[in-house]
DNA sequence: TTGTCTGCAAAATATTTGCATATCA
DNA sequence: TGATATGCAAATATTTTGCAGACAA
C-alpha cells in the first residue's frame, strides 16, 4: 500500500475512534499521526517529538505522549520494549503480527512470522488454563554482519 | 534443594566471580545476596532494598543495584521486563530456562517450559542467519481464577 | 458555548553517577 | 597499604500530570 493510501486509511480510522470516545481530531493530532505512519520501523517517543516539530514546531512532548496514547489504543500503532529503557512503536494498522530479532551488537531489528510457534504457544497456554491476550517473542543475539 | 545449601552454593558462585574480576566480597554484598535468594520467585530492586534493609538498615539503594548489576553478570540473577516500566529479577542458579504467562489483571506470573518452541525459535533464526544468545518469551492475558 | 486540548513546567518513577569516606584483602 | 566499595545526594532519562488559556464541534 502507498504511503498516501495508509495515511488516508490510517486518518480514517483514527478519526473514527476519536468519535467513538468523543474525543476531537485537532491538529496536532493529525500532525503526529502523520508523522507516525511515514516514520516507518520502530521509533520512540522522542523521535516522533522531533519528527512532528519539524511539520509543527509547536507541538510539545507532553501531546505527543498522549497521542501516543490514543494510536495504541486505536490499535494504529502498537508498542514495543526492546529492554533499552525507553519504549518504541511500530505501525499495527495493515501490518501483520510479527514477533523480532534484536541484534545485541548493531541494535538491527529483524521482525519474522512463524505460525508454528504461535499454535504451540496456544497448546501450552491451555494446559495452564491460560487465556492469551497478546504475547512478546524477542529473540536477541547477533545479525549476519555482527556475528 | 533447600534452601540453606542453595544459598551456599550462591555465595561460592558469587565470591567466585568476584574473585576473577579482582572485586570484593563485602558484608552488603554477602546481604544482598542472602536476601536475593529468599525472596524467590520475581522481586523488583526496591523490594530487594527493602529487605535488605531489615538485615542492615544500613545499606543503600545505590549498593543495590550496583550488586543486582554483579549478580546478573555472574549468572545468579536474571533481568526480566514485564513491561510495567521496572525490572525485575529471578533467580537463574539451579533454575531451568523457562518463559512466563503474566495475567494482566490479577498480575500473576505463571512459568512454563517448552522444548519444542524453542526448537522452532533456532529453526527461524537459522533461515535469518540470525545468531540467538538469549531469547524473552511472554504471554500476556488472563489466568484461570481471573477469566 | 462547553467540554476537550494544548503547552509549559513541575512531578513522578526508576536507575545511575560523583565524591568523600570507609573497608576488604 | 592501596584498590575497591559504600552512602549520600544530585543527576539522568523517560514519562506523566496540574493548570490556565486555546480550540474544535
Amino acid at each position: 500500500m502507498k504511503d498516501a493510501a495508509l495515511l488516508k486509511e490510517a486518518e480514517k480510522s483514527f478519526s473514527g475512534f476519536l468519535e467513538t470516545q468523543s474525543l476531537k481530531l485537532t491538529s496536532q493530532r493529525r500532525t503526529i499521526l502523520g508523522q507516525a505512519i511515514e516514520a516507518r520501523g520502530h521509533f520512540s517517543a522522542d523521535r516522533l517529538l522531533d519528527l512532528s516539530k519539524k511539520k509543527d514546531p509547536t507541538i510539545s512532548k507532553a501531546t505527543v505522549y498522549r497521542t501516543l496514547a490514543l494510536l495504541k489504543e486505536s490499535k494504529i500503532l502498537e508498542e514495543q520494549d526492546f529492554g533499552d529503557g525507553r519504549k518504541v512503536y511500530e505501525r499495527a494498522l495493515g501490518h501483520r503480527h510479527h514477533d523480532h530479532f534484536i541484534c545485541i551488537r548493531c541494535g538491527k531489528i529483524i521482525e519474522f512470522e512463524n505460525d508454528e510457534i504461535e499454535k504451540l504457544q496456544d497448546t501450552e497456554a491451555a494446559k495452564c488454563r491460560f487465556k492469551v491476550v497478546y504475547h512478546s517473542l524477542k529473540l536477541f543475539g547477533f545479525c549476519q554482519s555482527c556475528s
